[in-house]
DNA sequence: TTTAGCACTCTCGTCTTGAGAGTGCTAAAT
DNA sequence: ATTTAGCACTCTCAAGACGAGAGTGCTAAA
């Protein structure tokens, strides 16, 4: 696969860029008047269809300029933009943008997913950090006079969970604030594994909460995402590929649906590796919908405590220079963050 | 203004109606054919003429069918389809899916969002019932071992507010426990003016945090909204009134940042009567971005309790006959949803 | 190995043209 | 006094014609 002269990667990268910038087919003369190369056209030319047959170069018909084919991106992306990093006034003023607001998780996965949409002029996703084997913190229990009761629980390290159950038979807020207290005392600073581990005698009311309560800790790990932030869907829509074209407004909507995030997440689950940026080309065969599209992903966090997931999603044709850096410095950013607020260290 | 003839109301219904379903002029011809009146077209001719200089019809060019003017769409949702119901089925339906999955605010949120923008094929939006004077209930604070510390507090009712704070000096989770502790025991169920009208002797930590949580009570009724909920962005997306113009995009790009969405919540908050729709016609003036747009909006709720704003976004051409009653239904539910959850009443 | 030259292909914008849909008006019919 | 038939007129829109332009592949010379 490495067979290509110094040359003809030149050029492949030539035509990459124009064509991500321009949305035009390239041609051999357009390549030397951007870029001024003292070869002939000719030469390009031949160089252009050396780089076709290899199938990372293709005419959208048989007189007009090359585009790249998935392939092309590939080599493009590995061999020349996948260790770049961000300049430093860009990684600055995201720092900026970022540390402007800080008030809670939630606004914070707001802001976050808002720059990143920015910058990659991209649709971007961010899943909220979720704590792997978080403990018990505190449990409120709030009644509201029928049978339904709020439950509000707490984890060490922040996470809030919370849900509304319909108890068995009534109950008044004392006893439920009784139940809450026992298992207060009970179960502070443990893990599901370690509650459960340890029986205790209680009462149904308590048996009941505690049930509902361990299920809703170690649940979170099977639907591996927190919270789903989504922004910049209209970045992706003006970009030309995506006018006028049905099946990519159908995976739009599949995307504003969430559900092909949860498989596109999954993916990042699976390796695991936090701060390893995954680009994915035109679905790679796994993905119908993201035939024409690419996704940037990768995981933040801190393994084994708490991680999320971040990526950007566009056409084939997005600026990887720009997203692939972006993605990576965020996703830093993002652990940063985890850290600072799961083990307390300072910011930098 | 009420000047028309029983038939010239008619043709206008008919105009409006065939224009909403097919998005182009409609012909004297076309008329009579889809829903074959015994009139000639010459008739409906004249009477289109009539409808022209009463300003509820216009010509896109001088030899071209009709199409509905803003005045024209507003006399037919007066007219016509303000007080219909949605069919029995469709609330069927509708109470069915929104009563599947019942576990917390957040995810009965996503739920109806989606439900809503599934029924009226538009942009839905819908903000968290927001409690109106709520009193405190229970405070958590979480140090994270450095200056920062997570602050959770519980509403009676059930809301959760967190918060990231940053101390003037660090404290050790002992201390922050009982700062805790002391204003539980100072605050409990008391509203954010009860808490300020008793001073009580407190330690600088306390004072701090108590100041901070004052805050966040009252700061809700500022933004008026407690989260904002999207869905549907692709649906009036393929309204052919979208796709190809940039300033349509330009619109959906505001909505998505939410800063419309704001100023457009804003004025259910004015008028506050729970459960009257309003309906926005091209921005009405008001609203430069939403010339070519139609809003349906209505509050929800208990007025001094406990409440929230939903609506639904799209062209002008949108089915008011249905989204109308669809926006009415949905408020009753959700209002039904805070009452059982705020006061305790039964599910129906 | 590179380059100049050339014939060839394909797209794209512009222009023309004719069909079709719809109107407004006038005069006849009810 | 309405309603309708008839008609001339206007405007859009789709289809075809056509030339400019961009780009190619190939061959032969440098």
């Amino acid at each position: 696969m490495d067979e290509l002269t110094e040359r003809q990667k030149l050029i492949l990268t030539l035509v990459v860029r124009d064509y991500i910038e321009t949305a035009q087919p390239v041609g051999s003369r357009r390549i030397l008047e951007r870029f001024n190369l003292d070869i002939s056209s000719a030469t390009v030319r031949n160089e252009m269809m050396a780089l076709s047959e290899a199938g990372l170069l293709r005419q959208p018909h048989s007189s007009a300029g090359r585009i790249p084919t998935e392939d092309g991106y590939r080599y493009f992306v590995t061999h020349f933009v996948y260790q770049t990093d961000l300049p430093e006034p860009t990684r600055h003023t995201i720092t900026h943008q970022f540390y402007q607001a800080r008030q809670d998780v939630e606004q914070w996965m707001h802001l976050a997913v808002s720059i990143l949409a920015n910058h990659s002029h991209a649709a971007s996703l961010i899943t909220a950090p979720h704590a792997e084997r978080a403990s018990y913190k505190h449990l409120e229990l709030i009644s509201t006079q029928g049978r339904q009761v709020l439950m509000v629980l707490v984890l060490v390290g922040g996470e809030v969970l919370q849900q509304i159950l319909t108890l068995a038979e009534p109950a008044s807020q004392e006893q439920l604030s009784s139940a809450a207290d026992r298992l207060n005392q009970i179960c502070i600073g443990r893990t599901a594994e370690e509650i459960l581990k340890s029986p205790t005698q209680m009462n149904n009311l308590e048996q009941d909460i505690l049930t509902l309560l361990l299920g809703d800790m170690t649940s979170g790990d099977q639907r591996a995402s927190g919270q789903m932030y989504l922004d910049g869907l209209t970045n992706v829509l003006s970009e030309p590929e995506f006018v006028e074209s049905t099946d990519a407004r159908r995976t739009l909507r599949r995307f504003e649906e969430r559900s092909l995030l949860q498989d596109l997440l999954a993916r990042t689950t699976g390796s695991g590796a936090v701060g390893i940026v995954q680009v994915l080309i035109g679905g790679e065969g796994e993905f119908e919908e993201l035939k024409q599209c690419s996704v940037v992903l990768a995981r933040y966090g801190i393994p084994g405590i708490a991680t999320g997931a971040l990526g950007v999603f566009g056409p084939m044709r997005m600026s990887y220079a720009r997203n692939i850096p972006t993605v990576r410095f965020m996703a830093d950013l993002l652990s940063g963050l985890v850290s600072e607020t799961m083990l307390g260290d300072e910011p930098r």
